[in-house]
DNA sequence: TGTACATCAGTGAACGCGCGTTCACTGATGTAC
DNA sequence: TGTACATCAGTGAACGCGCGTTCACTGATGTAC
């Protein structure tokens, strides 16, 4: 026992709270919610089970606030990329990069959103959602001519589909990975099955 | 209380063991593995809990005994559409009609299947594996020239989100059912997602 | 056909375990004056 | 600057609850002779 290793106590409980929201999406993402337990969870972060409720009031709170977190993060950054997108092809690319990329640099939180969605997914409004980020791509590239498929609904759900699958393969092993090499092939599936016009 | 209702005691215990089957799975894809008790189970039966144990081994049991028989028969399905079927175009069709289907029809067992297929799908082997099954009829499109993608595990996995993500979207009321009337919009973007080309 | 016994499906109560959560308490850190 | 007090992060032990599972038992059904 040296003087580095004496239990220093911080009142700066923001740091406490950043790394139970790190290691509680770790095991989420690894074993699921139920199979990760509150000792689980404060044995990784380092302290006594009650610490956690310092800073959550319970586990639910803990995979709540992880999952609005990266869930509405994920949402934005597919709005902007809607938003600044000068054509649907190139929107449909830019998703498509998104979705590598969130899973190559941080599949904790890919696999955390993909395993954990059914049970949050209900209490998300329209507001910073996924789904109607990607409606609203489809159904503007309807308007424009650039989809040829009617329904925009049914048109994100394929394109979705289409995305994930893939990442679910490499996430069990079945795909060999980086995803991301995989990214143009997955990007020229989509386009075709949305089956692009220019626009006129 | 009048004649019809005394419990009649018979000895053919398959009957029982079909109806806690058929009742589990509906709970477990209503609610999930985990949310469902032996109770639960139990009392939709119409059996005390104990009684369970007469039929399984284990809660586990239960659900390992459900998944391994739909899962089973799913790749037992595609298996054969694939060995049937004169061309590539003509099995994407019918593989797509037969996850509508099965969707359509019985809607437990997909929801069962798509919720709890983690906790079972390293346990099944590549006998009766939907995935295997897959990418056979891809690598065997492959091989004659007809698919477009140089990758069969790629391929197989891009076909099978863009037939599922739609029935996920379905399933938790994003897309209006039944999900037979958008086969056909599936099934044509799917074909030119795989970029078909004619048999040489 | 009658009788004695074995087997089977099902019961109700209890068990032990692990879980999420609570509680009184500690001691370091910040703050008012 | 010193002192008294408030606040905060964290602890260890305990709690109660619900869960899956077990157990001794029951009574109807099947079977051997």
């Amino acid at each position: 026992m040296n003087e580095t290793t004496v239990k220093k106590r911080s009142r700066n409980g923001q740091a406490t709270r950043e790394r139970i929201f790190r290691e509680a999406l770790h095991l989420f993402a690894k074993k699921g919610f139920e199979a990760t337990s509150i000792k689980d969870i404060a044995g990784a972060v380092g302290v006594a089970d009650a610490a956690l409720y310092r800073h959550f009031s319970s586990k639910d709170d803990i995979a709540s606030a992880i999952f609005s977190f990266h869930y509405a993060n994920l949402a934005r950054s597919i709005a902007v990329l809607a938003s600044q997108s000068e054509n649907f092809a190139v929107a449909l690319r830019q998703l498509v990069t998104l979705l590598c990329d969130l899973f190559d640099d941080t599949p904790d939180v890919f696999a955390f959103i993909l395993l954990n969605q059914h049970d949050h997914l209900r209490f998300v409004g329209d507001e910073d959602n996924v789904v109607t980020a990607l409606v609203g791509i489809m159904q503007r590239a309807i308007d424009s001519g650039e989809l040829g498929i009617d329904n925009a609904i049914l048109a994100a759900s394929i394109a979705l589909g289409a995305a994930i699958q893939p990442a679910v393969f490499c996430l069990y092993g079945r795909l060999p990975g980086p995803l991301g090499q995989h990214r143009d092939t997955i990007e020229a599936a989509i386009a075709r099955a949305m089956n692009l016009h220019g626009a006129p």
